[in-house]
DNA sequence: AGGCATCCATACGCTTTTGCATGTAAAACG
DNA sequence: CGTTTTACATGCAAAAGCGTATGGATGCCT
């Protein structure tokens, strides 16, 4: 085996890829070098040479297999319907992204990203958590305020506070579940606690 | 200068773990050798491997120097008086880390120790963040689980459900204040989250 | 005051990893 | 069908970092 075909060579490019996301959530990014990766996947720096410029392109193409979440969460949220039950599109854009941490590459990439991984070239995985926490709770913000405004929210709560809250209350249960995901299913737990945690912040019925 | 009193060499003990925090803090721990950390310290490699055995030892007595936050927690719930409100027992608790939390001693090892670390010979990261978790999470159950029997929680939130929701909304301001604390104060912002979600959750007065 | 232990700098060998250069056999193409 | 390009494997030089051995000047003890 010395040639492969172009279809070949894809899928080795795959391979090297996936070995690398087991290899970084195994012993940290920093400390495993291209030739484990490659060994892992039956190859040699070669391959990885010729797919790759050097180790940061490589964890480029890695983070560009899966999308950022919240361009999932967005798109769960297109549906003009829901601007007038906002606080259920809250509920189901979180319960959406959920679904989509659970698939094995995207949870894996994610734990690199937050626990594997300190500095890394010119990507610094703490900006990037920042741009994702601007992202959502910008996104929140706007729900809770369309909420507050049809009277939806509890008046006690500014909206402010309320994505906050939210956006604090997600962030935890992220961390909490990347870090051992075998513990409990993110969509069921996540699930839970949104519901509940809206319903507490929901306006009480009028009376 | 060549020989220095004893005072002097504890002297550049503690100045070789300061200057590791900063370098942690900077490049991330793996990314950081050993010359660096010295170089800032304003010495060379000769003066890390006299106090330190090693990189993993240095590691460690950087976080021998700060107490692990649940220490402090559970000293500030020793007053018997609380046990009779056991929600703002909570609320006292979360307070008190909070002002622990924004020494900047204690907040640098923590955010090396979530943000900076990777995985590092015999200590991981990861399972001491767990261990806090289980922690935190324990004496939050036991609070709410008081508070239930004591009629403070609203009969719609069990005990556990209440802590798990505080757990993960604590976690998450914890981790988006480590990443950019200049932002804002854990205090001001997690004593107002902390303050209505356990409003949110407490039982509704007698009518 | 003298000898010893301390505190740190310097120097050396070693391992690991990186980046590139080269080899090469088959696939792709005209 | 011949040539070129592809898709790797292999080998090599260089740098970085670690651990230790050694040196050396001075504080500390008797």
């Amino acid at each position: 085996m010395v040639r492969k075909t172009k279809a070949e060579a894809a899928a080795t490019r795959e391979a090297l890829l996936d070995a690398a996301e087991e290899m970084f959530i195994q012993h940290g990014v920093a400390r495993t070098s291209l030739d484990q990766i490659a060994r892992h996947a039956g190859m040699t720096r070669g391959a990885v040479y010729w797919h790759f410029k050097n180790k940061a392109d490589l964890f480029h193409a890695m983070l560009q297999r899966v999308r950022l979440p919240f361009q999932d969460l967005v798109e769960a949220l297109d549906d003009p319907e829901l601007v007038k039950k906002p606080l259920e599109a809250i509920r189901l854009a979180c319960i959406s992204g959920f679904e989509h941490l659970e698939r094995p590459r995207y949870r894996r990439v994610h734990a690199i990203l937050i626990h594997h991984c300190e500095v890394f070239g010119d990507i610094d995985p703490l900006a990037m958590q920042n741009e994702m926490a601007e992202e959502s709770c910008g996104a929140l913000r706007d729900y809770f305020h369309c909420a507050a405004r049809l009277g939806h929210l509890r008046d006690d709560i500014p909206a402010e506070l309320a994505a906050q809250l939210l956006q604090s209350m997600l962030g935890g249960l992220f961390h909490d579940w990347l870090r051992n995901y075998e513990r409990f299913s993110i969509y069921e737990e996540g699930s839970r606690l949104v519901k509940t945690q809206l319903a507490l912040m929901q306006a009480p019925p009028a009376e």
